[in-house]
DNA sequence: ATCGGTCTTTACGTAAACGTAACCCTCGCT
DNA sequence: AGCGAGGGTTACGTTTACGTAAAGACCGAT
């Protein structure tokens, strides 16, 4: 019931490998628990690496993420580090707003070329 | 009036260097005129070098971005070719749309993360 | 006991995307 | 004639994000 899982485990369940797992480790973005040795994922550990992969098919580079995984992190009581993190929080949220404008046109454009190429198809075939 | 501008210019249109737009050229992502030896860019360039930042800040590599710019290019009489272009195209699509749920979870959670800082701060100035 | 499988650390290798330095040419002043 | 600005090529250096190999620890099954 303990279900404690290692990390080949959690490599196969988001299709990384070992290495990764620890690299990700020597980074400081994953702290798992030690049991001897070896390494043992929790919940949270999971919710963590969710979050690296995420961000990584966003195109952020580990450090980028690293530092969004402190928000998650935030100590309420920490007035300076609360005030800093609204700061971050709202960049972080301007840079996705960009993003998220690059990949309507991106999708616009990608929407119209499939057009175009599905329209001269369709003339090849109608004049073959 | 011919307004031919140079490498420096277009790197600083795009606030890029030099070495940058170079490398660009070596990697075929560009291919610029020549006035002798000196690079020459036209307003295909340009289009070509807003599509490369844009794909930059989608996360995509400069190998990726290279087939993207291929789309733009397609030789409408290879019907080969535009099938393929077909494909590339839909799983080009299928991508950003993954894209567009990781920025959307991304930004709902960067909202409730600067609610939750706010509201503690607020919390802080009131019992101070 | 030993064998295979999974884990560990340590360390060198590598591809991508430029940075940086060295050295050359050439044009437009002064 | 000299000189600085800007452009060119060549080539080595650097960072990031791992891959890959080496060598050992541990554990259950045979």
């Amino acid at each position: 019931m303990s279900e404690a899982l290692g990390i080949a485990d959690l490599a196969r369940e988001f299709d990384v490998t070992t290495r990764t797992v620890r690299f990700y480790e020597d980074k400081g973005l994953l702290a798992p628990a030690r049991e001897g040795q070896r390494r043992i994922y929790s919940a949270r550990d999971r919710v963590r690496l969710r979050l690296i992969m995420r961000g990584k098919r966003l195109g952020l580079s580990l450090d980028e993420i690293a530092s969004l995984l402190d928000l998650y992190d935030v100590d309420p009581s920490e007035v300076t580090q609360l005030t800093h993190f609204v700061g971050v929080i709202r960049d972080r949220k301007s840079v996705l707003q960009g993003q998220k404008c690059d990949i309507e046109e991106s999708l616009a454009e990608m929407d119209r070329l499939e057009a175009q190429c599905v329209k001269l198809l369709s003339e090849k075939q109608t004049t073959s």
